[in-house]
DNA sequence: TTCATAACCGGACTACACCCCGCTTAGTGG
DNA sequence: CCACTAAGCGGGGTGTAGTCCGGTTATGAA
C-alpha cells in the first residue's frame, strides 16, 4: 500500500546526521573565515578542518558562494527581526517614508559590516536572487505606501534596491584594502544620500 | 650617455608583436564569444585557437575577465562617442534632466545589448572600476548642471549608477535563460523608472 | 650588419571549484 | 531486533584560471 495523504513540500526531512554535518561546516566556516578572511576559504580546507569529505561539503552548500551565503543569511535574520518587529523607525511604527530612510541607513551598515562575506556570496555567472530579497520586499511595501502615485513600483524598487546595495557589493573596494576610507565614514555618505534620494523620490 | 628626456607615462611602447597578437586575441575571442558564448571560451581555447600560447593571453589580459572587458571596451568607446558630440537629447544640447533621461534609457539598452559581455567582465573578487567609468563622469556631471542643490552629487551620483546598471548587473538571469523576458521590454520598463527617479530627483 | 637588452613567448605546473559513483548509515516497517 | 531503502558520505578525478621561468625575438644603437 502507499501511504496516504499528500507529501509535503519538502519531500523528506533533513537526516540528523545531514543536519549534525551543517552545523559542523558552518561553525567550522565560521571560524576560518574570522582567522583567514572569506578569500582564503577552499573548499578542501574547510572539510578537511571539519573532518568530512569534500563531496559533503558540496551537497550541503552546492557552490563555494553558498556557504557564504549560508553564513551571511545568519545575519540576515537578525537583521529582519529588527524590520519586523524592532523599535521604529527601522520597525513598524512610523511613517512610511521615515522608515524607508531608516531602512537604507541600517542597510548601508548591515552591508558594510559583512562585505566580505556579502561579496563572497555572490555566484558568478549566476544573478545574485533579488527575487525573493527581503530587501526588495520591504522597500517595495514601503515605497507603495510612500508614494502611492509612483506608477512603477516593482521596478522602481528594484531600481532603489541596487542603487542601496550595489555600491557595496560591486563598486567598493574589499575591507582588507590598506587605501580604503573608513567603513563606518563611507555606510554614513551613502545613507546621507540616501535619504536625499528617497525623501524627493516621495515629495 | 643616457639618452635625453624624460620618459613616457607608458615607459616604452608595446612592441609591434605584442600588438598584432592582441589584437589577433580580441579577433578571435569575438568569434568564439558568437560561437559559443561566453561562458564557454576558456583561456587555454582561445590560447590554441589563437595559435598562441597561453603565458600570452593572460600576460596581454591579466585575467579571464580581462577580455571579456576588452571586447565590451571597444564598444564602450563608440557609445561615448554618441554622449559627446551624438545628436540631444543624448549629446550635448538638451537641458540635463532630459540628457540624464535619456543616457539612462540609452545605457539601459546598451547593457541589455550586451548583458553576457557585461557579465563576463566583472572579475569576482575584484570591484568594479566605476571610478573611472565614463557612466559616473557623466552622470555626475549632468547631476551637478540638473539639481546644482543636491548636496552630495559625488555618492548621489554613484548610486545613480547602481539603480541604472546594478539590475542587469546583478539580478537579471542572463540571456540564454528561456524563461527570461524579452531583453527589449526589460530595458524600456527599467527605462519608464528611470525617468521617474531622475524628474522626481531633479524637481 | 651586428650586438645588447628588454620585452615577449610558450607550455609545463599549481591550486582550486566542482563532479561522480561505489560504499556506508540513518530511519522505517515488520 | 532485523531487513530494506534512500539519503548521505568520501575522496579520487576532471577542467580551468592563473603562475613561472628558460628560451626567443623585436628593436634601437654602434
Amino acid at each position: 500500500m502507499e501511504p496516504i495523504g499528500l507529501s509535503l513540500g519538502q519531500p523528506r526531512e533533513e537526516r540528523a546526521d545531514a543536519a549534525r554535518n551543517r552545523a559542523r561546516l558552518i561553525e567550522v566556516a565560521r571560524e576560518m573565515v574570522a582567522e583567514l578572511g572569506a578569500d582564503k576559504v577552499t573548499m578542501d580546507g574547510l572539510a578537511d578542518r571539519a573532518g568530512l569529505g569534500k563531496g559533503t561539503v558540496f551537497r550541503r552548500f552546492r557552490t563555494r558562494a553558498g556557504i557564504f551565503h549560508a553564513l551571511l543569511d545568519e545575519e540576515e535574520k537578525r537583521f529582519q527581526e529588527r524590520l519586523m518587529s524592532g523599535p521604529p523607525p527601522l520597525g513598524p511604527g512610523a511613517p512610511a517614508v521615515e522608515r524607508l530612510v531608516a531602512f537604507g541607513q541600517a542597510r548601508l551598515e548591515f552591508l558594510m559590516e559583512h562585505r566580505d562575506l556579502a561579496r563572497a556570496a555572490i555566484d558568478p555567472g549566476q544573478p545574485v536572487a533579488i527575487g525573493d530579497s527581503p530587501s526588495l520586499f520591504h522597500v517595495h511595501m514601503l515605497l507603495g505606501e510612500a508614494c502611492p502615485d509612483a506608477a512603477v513600483h516593482g521596478t522602481l524598487a528594484l531600481q532603489l534596491v541596487a542603487a542601496l546595495e550595489g555600491p557595496i557589493l560591486l563598486y567598493l573596494t574589499s575591507a582588507d584594502d590598506p587605501g580604503a576610507p573608513r567603513p563606518g565614514a563611507v555606510a554614513s555618505t551613502l545613507g546621507a544620500s540616501w535619504q536625499v534620494l528617497v525623501e524627493r523620490l516621495c515629495a
